[in-house]
DNA sequence: AACTATGGCAACCGCATATAC
DNA sequence: AGTATATGCGGTTGCCATAGT
């Protein structure tokens, strides 16, 4: 038995909005706020709608200050960053957009900008199990890393995987194994550079008290089955001069290009680059599109989030994938 | 002109989380 | 502490406008 509805869907009027119902929410809104009560509210003014539908209404369209279409480079730019870093936090994104709302970004970005940025990604060779369909009784991954099982990686996580390699104009997602490789000329890679390093991710987790398992974590981000090997799966930094790593690193290179290309032709590149996608080569082409105006620093900068949280750049991503490689 | 395909967007749905009791 | 209810969020659907044939 399922929870019982928050109104009763055969009295309330559903469909787009008429001029009349916006006035009425609007002037109540405005005079009297909502009152801490959204399902009650309709009611209160006599609107035959759902309060979870007045709420909408006013978010997404009736609140004062409210921008519609028109988003610039500047926006696009913005979107793009977030998205890479955080994935589909459609509110987190929208709350650094002033006026923009969650609803009218994530439009935005699944019809046009996804498109423009994207363009149109090569099917991989096989079939990936999206998130509706992984195993929710045992919620564990599927598939460990290297392993011709399945694996679990969203469209979301693919997108940002691509935009990450955009956004750095890096196609080796693995130049992290190199040491003179450019991914550590960012500031926020250059700590520790010897030795192979622990970074970002992968010190905290170490460094903490939680109880949440490297496993866990990366369940919850989606990664299911693609664990970076930087870390062994008991928790203990892995030894990066053990042959256990090397195949895992070889296991994870592997299942990151099926992944990204369909394929495993660019296996064992960890010296080489990875070939860039189509889609890529001709988003790169396009010199209208400027990803650093201000330098890394800028972006380098701290995300301030309605919760309050401060978020690096680089470590929305690498709690979401676990990785260091990608020198953000 | 008629039909079909596609794009864009508002609104809905269901789940997760927060809050009240 | 446990349960019920409200709210917030992200994914999805469906309608309308426009482009293409």
């Amino acid at each position: 038995m399922g929870r019982a509805p928050c109104c009763d869907k055969a009295s309330v009027k559903r469909g787009p909005w008429s001029p009349e119902e916006d006035a009425k929410l609007k002037a109540y809104i405005e005079e009297h706020g909502t009152g801490g009560n959204w399902i009650a509210l309709p009611q209160k003014i006599g609107l035959k709608r759902c309060g979870k539908s007045c709420r909408l209404r006013w978010l997404n369209y009736l609140r004062p200050n409210i921008k519609h279409g028109g988003f610039t480079e500047g926006e696009d730019e913005l979107i793009c960053r977030l998205y890479a870093s955080i994935g589909s936090r459609w509110s987190i994104i929208a709350a650094q957009l002033p006026g923009r709302t969650d609803n009218d970004i994530k439009n935005y970005w699944n019809t046009r900008l996804k498109k423009k940025l994207l363009g149109k990604r090569p099917q991989p060779s096989r079939r990936l199990i999206q998130n509706s369909e992984i195993n929710t009784e045992s919620n564990k991954p599927a598939a460990s890393l290297g392993s011709t099982s399945s694996q679990a990686i969203s469209t979301s996580t693919l997108e940002r995987m691509q935009l990450l390699m955009q956004l750095q104009g890096l196609y080796n997602p693995f130049s992290y194994l190199d040491m003179n490789s450019q991914a550590w000329q960012n500031p926020y890679t250059l700590q520790n550079k010897t030795n192979y390093p622990m970074q970002g991710f992968e010190q905290e987790i170490l460094n903490s008290n939680s109880t949440t398992s490297i496993e866990e974590s990366l369940d919850s981000a989606n990664l299911i089955g693609l664990q970076s090997p930087m870390l062994a799966s008991d928790g203990v930094s892995a030894d990066n001069s053990s042959s256990s790593f090397s195949s895992s690193v070889a296991g994870f290179q592997s299942t990151f290009c099926e992944l990204l290309y369909g394929n495993n032709s660019c296996n064992n590149t960890q010296e080489g680059n990875f070939p860039e996608p189509d889609n890529l080569k001709e988003i790169n082409q396009d010199e209208s599109i400027n990803w650093w105006p201000n330098g890394l620093d800028e972006y380098a900068s701290p995300f301030t989030c309605d919760n309050g949280v401060n978020y690096q750049p680089d470590m929305m991503l690498l709690q979401d994938y676990g990785l260091s490689g990608y020198g953000l």
